[in-house]
Formats: C-alpha cells, structure tokens, sequence
DNA sequence: GGCCGAATGTAGCAAAACTACAAAATAACC
DNA sequence: GGTTATTTTGTAGTTTTGCTACATTCGGCC
C-alpha cells in the first residue's frame, strides 16, 4: 500500500501530493488520526483528503485507513519504508515491531511441519541435549537452556566453541544437538556439530537451508534467508531462531505432559528464575 | 483478538455477549460496518456495543475496529489458543508463533511513545549503560548488551545480583542503569537500581506498571501484565522485553548517526558473532 | 413485596466523513 | 495577449457516526 502510494504519486495532482507525502511521514499515526486533522497536516483541505483516497482507489477515508492498517499490521510494507533518524516515537515503535510481527509470519509459514514434528520428537527422547551458538545464536542457545530445563531433561547450552567441542565429543547415542547459526558456514559449530554425531549423537540444526551445517544435520529447522538484508536483519534472523525454540519446547512440553506444562509457566505454579 | 473476545466472554453481561456473537460470527464483514448496522445485528442498542468494545480494552469502536482489522490481516486469530497433546505439527506452529505475534501487537499498541522517547534520549546521551536481570530477565539484558555493544557505548549486562549491587554503586551521573524485571518485585533487581539511583546514575525500569521498580526508575516501560497467565505466559513476556529492547536499539541507532546505524548490520558490513 | 445496584436503552450532542457548488488556477485557443 | 474552457482546489452545508448523560428496566436480596 505504501508502495502504491509511492508509485500513484506522480500521477497525482500537487495538492494530492501535499497528502501522500504526510502520510508516508508518519503512517501509524495517521490511523488514530482524523480527515481534518491530516488535512491540516498536509496544508490542503478536506476534500482534497478523500479526492487522494478516491485516487488510491479506495471508497474513502476511512477505507484507506482501514487498507493501511491492515496492511501495516502484515508488514507487507517494509522495505520501500525507511526510518528517519528523527523518527517519531510512535512511528519508531511500529516500525521496528512490525518488522518483528512480519519475520514471525513468515517463520510461521516457512517451517516444514515434517521437520518440526520430527524435531519434537526427537527432543522428547532425548536423554541430554546440548544447544550450540556462537555471539548472538549464543543467546539463543541460552534461552533455549531456560526453556528446556525445567522439562526433565538434563539440558545445556555453550557459546564456547572449545568447551562445546569437547562437550561434543563426549556425547553418546540418545543425545541431541541442536546447532544454532545463522549462516550455517560459522566453522566451530560444524566441526562440533560433527563431533557429535561421530560420537552417536543426533544433530539437529537451526540454520540456513543448504548451508554447510544444514547438510551434516540429522534434522535441518531451515530459517529461510530473509531477503532484504536491511537495517534489522540480525534483529530479525534473532528473532526467528527464538519463535522456533519456542515451537520446539512448546511442543516436547506438550508431549512430555501436564506436569511438565505447568513448570512452563501456569497459574499457581512457583516461579522460577525465568518467569520474572 | 478474537481469542480475546471468547475469553472475555465469560466476564460479559447478557448484551455484550450478543454483541460478541456476533463480531465472531463475521469478523470481516464488520470492518465496513457502523456501530448502529452491529447493534441492529446483534439486537442491541448502540450504548451497548461502546461498552462491549471497553470491555475489550479499547478506547471506542473506531479503536476496535481498528485492532480487529490488523489482527485479521496479520492472520494471528486463533481462537482461545488452547494446545492439546498430541497437537499436529502444522497447528502447533502456527499456535505458538500467532501467541508471539499477538504479544508484538501488544507491545506495540501500549508501549508509551513519550517514555520511549525519553528512553532513547537518555539512552543515546549516556557515558555508560547496565542492563541487570535475573533468569529469564538476564538472557534478555544480554541480548541487549549484544544490540548495544556496537552502537559507541560502553554498554554491561550483569545477571549475579551481587555483581551488579557492586557494579550499580560505583556508577556516576550520566550513566544508565536499564532494569529489567517481568513482575516488577524482584528485590535483588530493585537494590540495584536503587543504588544506581543513589550513585548518581539514571534507572530505565522495562517491568509492570506501578510495581516497586517501576515507582523508583526515572523512567518506566511498563509491559502491561499480558492477562491470561496461559501456557506461554514466560514466552510472551520474554518475547515483549526482547521487543522493547529492539525499539531502543533502533531508537539509538539511528540518533547515533549513519556510521552506527551500519554497524548494526547493514549490507556490506562485516559481520560480527551477533550476526550468527 | 419493596429496595438497591447493575444492566440496558433513549435522547441528544459534537464531530466526523462526505457532497454540492463556487472560486481559483491552469491550459488551450484564437 | 487576452478570452474561454477545463481542471484543480477550497468553502459551506448535509448526513452519518460515534459517543455521553440521563432515564428506565431488570434482577437479586433482605
């Protein structure tokens, strides 16, 4: 819609314009906003609002508004939409959260169910599991070791590529590893990724599809390269791999049953560290 | 949303509950619909409807309508998300990760601008910042100090309570503390804080509203308590705060200027271990 | 059965969105 | 270059919408 705005621009006339280009200064506050008010913004008058609405094909102002939330609310905007560095807080808010709202959809609708299901699978057998990521896949893992550890089964998670390799090493048939990189190349994570599965364990990987450590991996979770390398793209790919720990240890918690559940968190049940 | 209206039904009288029936039986069709064509459907009167959508939480009709239409477009409307254990991969995915989209959309809609203007003011002026949580709070202090650490600034996360009591008390004017706690009590967090206030520094709370941290911080971003204490409830809140931190790392980013908005890891740029 | 509080509806108001028309600006033509 | 025709923009008014204040009715309780 933005996009369409964008393009729709040159054929509008000055006045038209004038309303475009408030709009897309500040589209998430629009939606709260009224026809007088962005008409006094934009320095035109009223009508001139819904002539623009009329232009966009749309019946009128409050179906534009109605489009433009919709389709602010998929993120099916970002790219073309760039942040100012004197944006406006409640611009900044959207943006950055709808970003984060976009990556999760497309997570959702790219993870092959199969892999998934027999991921959790897996995990629920598991004797031990050993979550690996290096720098920012590092917190991950870590927050992977919270989840899990309430769930019965002796869990950990190492960011030191020496320390996991040894732990590797070590590992027996019945163990799980779960790799975490976001480029499946990072070097340490598949020599101990290797490690593992030499030593009998199973290798379950977190990573971009066909990448190296995707191809040595008993299961591949692949986090599809989200195109538009932008401004929030580690934000993003960090994102991406907590929504499919979150599938994961929903999932084995389920399986694993109803005690196990409420240690996730339920009414009633005494918190521990993660839940404050 | 709608999972939010089934829920809410049982708190609601009579008529509300018509109203709720009927927003549930076509949730589409009431996008282009006034508050009197609802009222008539629903065999109520307008009053009526107004209240029904305060129930919700919203500010009026325009403002539900408004949610509806981007709850609707991003997909995230399973019903009350209830999991059963022997869920199917595809809905398991898409119950966990529409939960996290609906958090985001929380997030989004009642995060103060205000605050958060302030934050990132205070933020990007500091000589120095702390991030302090505890369990499930620290991983995400961490996460931040890894979005922050490339943005100019000596930047901290401590997750040891006695580390960080030590740590908050040598701290000078024109430092930050950012205190992260989901409930707000956690005495170890708020010492801290405290003592950071008393050293001179300034305390950003990301904790509930009107809780003891949230009184002494500066400045408060509440995370308003995601009512329905489910299954998720410690992934929603993680997955909120993790949100919150990305709106300041962004926020700073870009008032730091172009050569740290790169650093966060624009196309082109070396890549650091976050961007695993 | 009468009383009290909650729940619902009625009536009215202010503002919003939209329309019809007139003024201004622009372009076309002689 | 001036006059006319056409498009573009603004003004004023109408209708609808969302919302509020108040009255009425319903349901529980002594």
């Amino acid at each position: 819609m933005l996009g369409e705005i964008d393009s729709a621009m040159q054929a509008m006339t000055r006045a038209e314009r004038k309303v475009a280009v408030a709009v897309l200064r500040s589209p998430y506050r629009l939606l709260r906003r009224s026809i007088s008010a962005l008409a006094a913004e934009a320095g035109v008058s009223e009508p001139t609002v819904i002539r623009f609405c009329r232009t966009l094909k749309c019946r009128g102002f409050q179906d534009f508004k109605l489009q433009l939330a919709q389709d602010l609310a998929t993120g099916a905007h970002f790219g073309p939409t760039r942040l100012a560095a004197d944006e406006s807080a409640p611009d900044l808010i959207a943006k950055v959260i709808d970003s984060g709202i976009a990556t999760l959809i497309k997570v959702r609708d790219s993870l092959p169910p199969e892999a998934v299901q027999q991921a959790v699978d897996m995990l629920s057998a598991a004797q031990r599991i050993e979550f690996y990521g290096l720098g920012g896949s590092g917190i991950v893992a870590q927050d992977a070791q919270h989840k899990f550890f309430r769930l019965g089964v002796p869990v950990v998670a190492y960011s030191d590529p020496t320390v996991h390799a040894v732990s590797a090493s070590l590992l027996k048939p019945g163990c799980v590893v779960v790799a975490i990189s976001q480029s499946g190349t990072t070097q340490e994570v598949i020599a101990s990724a290797g490690l593992g599965l030499a030593a009998g364990a199973q290798v379950i990987a977190i990573t971009a599809a066909d990448s190296p450590l995707a191809r040595i991996a008993s299961i591949c979770l692949p986090m599809n390269a989200l195109e538009g390398e932008d401004f929030y793209a580690p934000i993003k790919s960090r994102l991406a791999h907590l929504a499919i720990i979150d599938v994961l240890a929903v999932g084995v918690a389920l399986r694993r049953g109803p005690e196990f559940q409420l240690a996730l968190g339920a009414p009633g049940t005494p918190r521990l560290q993660s839940a404050r």
